[in-house]
DNA sequence: AGTCACCTGATT
DNA sequence: AATCAGGTGACT
C-alpha cells in the first residue's frame, strides 16, 4: 500500500490510539525482521512521526523505532495482543493487552530500534519532504541539475524528494505532462515548476483520498483509492486525450504514461 | 542504470 | 510455470 499519503494516514491512524500504555514485551516472525526489539519494554509510545515512507515512533527514554511498510505492510493496533493474524511478522504488546502490530503479507517490511542521536544519520539520504518550506520548485529545479536519469528515476529517488513512489510519481509525470524517459537535467525551469505543482497537488488528493478510505471502510473498493490518470492503464484510453496509456520498464519496474500527452 | 535479493500471493 | 506487485539496498 505504501507511499507518502498512505504512510502519512497510517500515521494518523495510530495517534487516533493514544494514550498509550506501557510496552511489556515484542515478538518477531524471524530475525531479519526487528533490530533492536530487545530496546522496548518498559517504555512508552509518546509520538509518532512520519519522515518519507517511514514511521517514527518516539519512546521515553531517548529511543525510537524506526517503521518502513516496504510493499505490502500495515502497522496498527489490536485490542488484544493475543489475537493475532498469521501475517503479522512483528509486534509490541502493552499494558493494557493491545499490541502495536506491523501486519504484513509479504514480510519486506522492517522495525528497527535507535537511540535518539542515531535519527539524523538514519534519515540523512532523504530529500525534503514534499510539504515543508525546504521543497520549492528552485530546490526542484536545482536536483534536475545535477542528474544524468530518466525523470521518473529521479523522482523516485529518495533523495529528491521524499515519499514518492511508482504510482504517484507516475501520476505527477502525467499531470505536468512530461515524458518519463526524458532526462531530469534536460527539462526547462517551467516544467520543474509545473511538476513541482503537479507533485503536491497528486499527494494532496491521494491522502484526502486515503483519509477518506479509512473513515468509510467499504466506501471505497480496491485499487481506487486515488483517481489514477495512468498508473495500471495500460492500453486503456488516456482520460485527457483518448490515446492508449503505454507500459515501459524503467530501473526494473514498470512506467505507465500517455505518449501523446507526455513529451 | 540495470540486475538481483529480500518475501509472499495473485494473476496469466 | 512464469510474471507481476504501491520499496529499497547491495551489488555491477
Amino acid at each position: 500500500m505504501p507511499e507518502l499519503p498512505e504512510v502519512q494516514a497510517v500515521a494518523e491512524r495510530l495517534r487516533a490510539a493514544a494514550p498509550w500504555a506501557r510496552i511489556t514485551g515484542f515478538g518477531q516472525f524471524r530475525p531479519s525482521t526487528m533490530n533492536g526489539g530487545v530496546h522496548a519494554p518498559g517504555r512508552r509510545i509518546e509520538s509518532i512521526d512520519r519522515r518519507g515512507k517511514n514511521l517514527i515512533l518516539r519512546l521515553s527514554g531517548g529511543w525510537f523505532a524506526r517503521v518502513h511498510l516496504k510493499m505490502t505492510g500495515d502497522l496498527r493496533v489490536l485490542p488484544d495482543a493475543r489475537l493475532r493474524p498469521q501475517t503479522v511478522r512483528a509486534w509490541f504488546s502493552l499494558d493494557d493487552g493491545r499490541a502495536v502490530v506491523l501486519d504484513d503479507p509479504r514480510a519486506l517490511g522492517r522495525i528497527s530500534l535507535h537511540p535518539e542521536h542515531e535519527e539524523p544519520e538514519l534519515f540523512q539520504d532523504l530529500g525534503p519532504e514534499p510539504f515543508s518550506p525546504e521543497f520549492t520548485p528552485a530546490a526542484l529545479y536545482a536536483s534536475s541539475r545535477r542528474t544524468a536519469r530518466p525523470a521518473k528515476i529521479w523522482l523516485m529517488d529518495q533523495s529528491t524528494v521524499a515519499g514518492l513512489g511508482n504510482i504517484y510519481a507516475a501520476e505527477a509525470l502525467f499531470e505536468a505532462g512530461i515524458d518519463p524517459r526524458r532526462p531530469a537535467a534536460r527539462l526547462s525551469r517551467r516544467r520543474v515548476e509545473r511538476l513541482h505543482a503537479a507533485i503536491l497537488r497528486v499527494l494532496e488528493t491521494a491522502l484526502a483520498s486515503v483519509r477518506a478510505a479509512y473513515e468509510r471502510p467499504g466506501a471505497f473498493s480496491e485499487g481506487e483509492f486515488y483517481p489514477v490518470a495512468v498508473y495500471g492503464r495500460e492500453g486503456q484510453p488516456c482520460r485527457r486525450c483518448g490515446a492508449a496509456v503505454r507500459r515501459i520498464p524503467q530501473g526494473g519496474r514498470s512506467t505507465y504514461y500517455c505518449p501523446k500527452c507526455q513529451k
